[in-house]
DNA sequence: CGCTTTTATCGCGCCATACA
DNA sequence: TGTATGGCGCGATAAAAGCG
């Protein structure tokens, strides 16, 4: 296991606070903004960052920051952020195998926080009782999740020309795990911290379909599923994938995909293909 | 101008019912 | 018992109006 995670945590400053490898990086440094405002200066150009602004940054790179050098509106100063700073063959193997941004804007969602927050806690783990209960092993599998979290965190964001704001992903992801079960725009809208009109109109604007369209697609595929590969009935079937009821079901089925869902199931088993039966 | 509230329309989800 | 389908009330949606 060739991870070793140098250090990571999370820090907030109320008060100016300056950090500097002059010289460059000797690892590592993973640092996300995730309160307040402060500014790095990354390889010589000066960047501010707020709340969602994500920083990868190989060994070697010239590295500094400054929290309180430009202040709120109200001449308050603060900042939060978590950080980690590693060195790993695998992360060297992951860094070069495509172009990463050295600075990107991603969604600071609760999952990726907690991610975080369980290497840090694993890695306190591992000092606190010198080097007794902590795992090197997790703490490396952890670290390529985060990694690879990170990454895709990076890419979902980096849409052409306008990135959706957070709250439009917060959503869709909302979407993504509970079409399946109870699901309400009420509640898709307060977690992503939205009133419901706003939220619909947000969604609209930046998926191009309503909320109610897309839970749908997402119940018909995990329908689909079950129907293919389960023997649960229709009717369950309709139940677990988020349709309150068949009869619902088999109307958004048979208006998407022309047929009924009993008949589409019927020629899957005769045609274990299939493919093309839709 | 960005956001919320209001309002009118539309479609989801529940019920009834038929059929095999 | 499992599947197919129609009717209908209320929640979801979009457009308009209101508001700081």
């Amino acid at each position: 296991m060739s991870s070793v995670v140098l250090t990571c945590g999370y820090s907030y400053h109320t008060q100016r606070f300056h950090d500097h490898y002059s010289t460059g990086l000797p690892c590592y440094l993973f640092r996300l903004q995730t309160e307040g405002r402060c500014e790095a200066d990354i390889a010589g150009r000066r960047v501010s960052l707020e709340a969602g602004d994500l920083l990868m940054l190989p060994p070697g790179t010239v590295y500094g920051l400054h929290v309180g050098e430009q202040n709120a509106a109200d001449g308050s100063i603060a900042s939060g952020d978590y950080y980690l700073l590693t060195v790993s063959e695998w992360l060297d193997d992951w860094w070069a195998r495509a172009g990463k941004p050295l600075i990107a804007r991603i969604d600071p969602d609760e999952k990726l926080l907690g991610l975080w927050r369980l290497m840090i806690a694993e890695k306190r783990r591992q000092t606190d009782d010198g080097g007794g209960t902590g795992s090197p092993e997790l703490i490396d599998y952890l670290l390529r999740t985060l990694c690879l979290y990170l990454e895709r965190a990076v890419t979902e964001t980096a849409a052409p020309s306008a990135p959706p704001p957070f709250a439009v992903l917060r959503l869709k992801r909302f979407i993504e795990e509970n079409a399946t079960g109870r699901f309400k725009i009420d509640d898709a809208a307060r977690h992503a911290g939205l009133s419901v009109s706003r939220a619909v109109h947000l969604f609209k604007e930046h998926v191009g379909r309503t909320m109610m369209d897309y839970a749908t697609e997402v119940r018909l595929s995990a329908a689909l599923e079950r129907m293919k590969y389960t023997s649960f009935s229709l009717h369950q079937i309709a139940e677990n994938c988020g349709f309150g009821e068949y009869s619902y079901f088999h109307k958004v089925f048979k208006q998407r995909y022309g047929t009924p869902p009993g008949v589409f199931r019927k020629r899957f088993r005769e045609n274990e293909s299939g493919t093309n039966l839709l």
